[in-house]
DNA sequence: CACGTTAGCGCACGCTGTACGCACCTTGCG
DNA sequence: CGCAAGGTGCGTACAGCGTGCGCTAACGTG
């Protein structure tokens, strides 16, 4: 087989002619999610990234700065999923809140590589979601009558809590999707060694046995929800003095 | 020069006699702080451990399972540090919380490291200082009163707060970190950029250039002790209907 | 003194992020 | 229509990573 001729411009391997623009940032980022949602944080590499979009992976390079720059631009673009409601009514601005409190544990919770990433990348973002996103749930504090001074600490008292606790189920969640087995699963199989651990801590056994038959996912939900409602109660104190 | 004959077990370059046990698990996990807390997470190599620690970077692995686990142990370590004082007189449990919840904060602004670890390795630890901190904070919102059903709920309350703030801070403060600056000067070399993308949203710009000229430091603290309060406010509206 | 156990270590493998420079396609202009 | 310019994709290469494997040599025990 003599065909060792120019085997890079043989007619059988030259790629066929590819429109400019074949690869666009948007295409990157969007499959950047793809890959971290479903192999998570780690198993996200330049080179599995390019061969899903069926190029080198050197060519991503030329649309991204470096590996640390996508990951700012993919946490910006999850930044843009929350649905921040607009405040029409002043007096319905708790459920407003609720509101994007909820959209922002479901987003963090659809995207649990996001929560070491926010450790590493900053919370404080100036990518266009993140601040359209800020600026929006700023409002609502702004329409619920909160002097221009305390706005942004009640903002970021809010914000803290729903990142630390969604971060916190993050994390473990996809402890548990590492470990290839349901939530109900991985409970029951950590329990000896939970039990075992807390024989000399017993107060730190006493609420999470009695509700052992409860379905993990409702616990986490309710557990949200009342530190939801206690930041909340502890904010409107401020309004009705 | 015919000194070929065995290099490895001439008398000049044999290794002197090392006692055993010349490495441990504690010494290596003391390392590793060392070196996190000096030069960050992503600069923490096992080889680079290893020549800190006068070793082999395998000879690590006989006390160490891998470097995940090397992380956990460490975190487990760091959790350590918080002074969580026991609650003698119930109605002084807010003072202990908010002391706790101090320390905890504090921990977190020494380590900065630790935010994005705790993202990976889960907020919920078996380890013995974890365990030990968290029920020492379960007593005290035992002893201020909660009914048993509610307790677990307040302290993951205050702990999701607490982390999350932390988690942001210390993001920022190793962002800093890595431009060599001090935060007075990075503040002010962001501010053009920041003006720029906040043109959109004037509401988000408002808060921070009213104190421009307070110490960047002094306003962390306050936004910390202003949601502290927030918290505790709510959770205290819970004992006494 | 001999023997089994085990800490430390050199080597190697497969992987990573990414700098560099070449080959080609598309576009703008004469 | 032809040609220069600029930008896109990619092959190669390098330094560094985590860590499995098997060897050497020191130790505790009999």
């Amino acid at each position: 087989m003599p065909n060792d001729e120019k085997p890079t411009t043989s007619v059988w391997t030259r790629p066929r002619p590819r429109q400019r623009e074949h690869l666009t940032r948007e295409q990157i980022v969007a499959e950047a999610i793809r890959l971290l949602d479903a192999e998570g944080v780690e198993e996200l590499s330049m080179r599995k990234l390019g061969t899903r979009l069926g190029t080198a992976a050197t060519s991503l390079y030329r649309h991204v700065a470096n590996k640390d720059e996508l990951i700012e631009l993919v946490v910006d673009d999850v930044y843009g999923e929350p649905d921040v409601p607009t405040v029409v009514d002043g007096t319905r601005w708790r459920a407003a809140v609720t509101h994007t409190a909820t959209e922002l544990r479901a987003m963090t919770l659809r995207h649990p590589w996001i929560a070491p990433a926010l450790g590493q990348v900053g919370l404080v973002h100036i990518g266009p979601n993140a601040m359209r996103m800020s600026s929006a749930l700023l409002a609502q504090f702004e329409a619920a009558g909160f002097p221009a001074d305390e706005m942004d600490q009640a903002m970021a008292t809010l914000m803290a809590y729903v990142i630390g606790i969604a971060t916190a189920e993050a994390a473990y969640l996809s402890l548990i999707a590492r470990s290839g087995q349901t939530e109900q699963e991985w409970v029951a199989g950590l329990r000896p060694a939970f039990d075992e651990a807390t024989r000399e801590h017993p107060r730190l056994r006493a609420g999470s046995s009695a509700q052992q038959d409860v379905h993990p996912q409702r616990i986490r939900d309710d557990n949200f929800a009342y530190g939801l409602d206690r930041v909340l109660d502890g904010l409107a104190a401020r309004l009705t003095p």
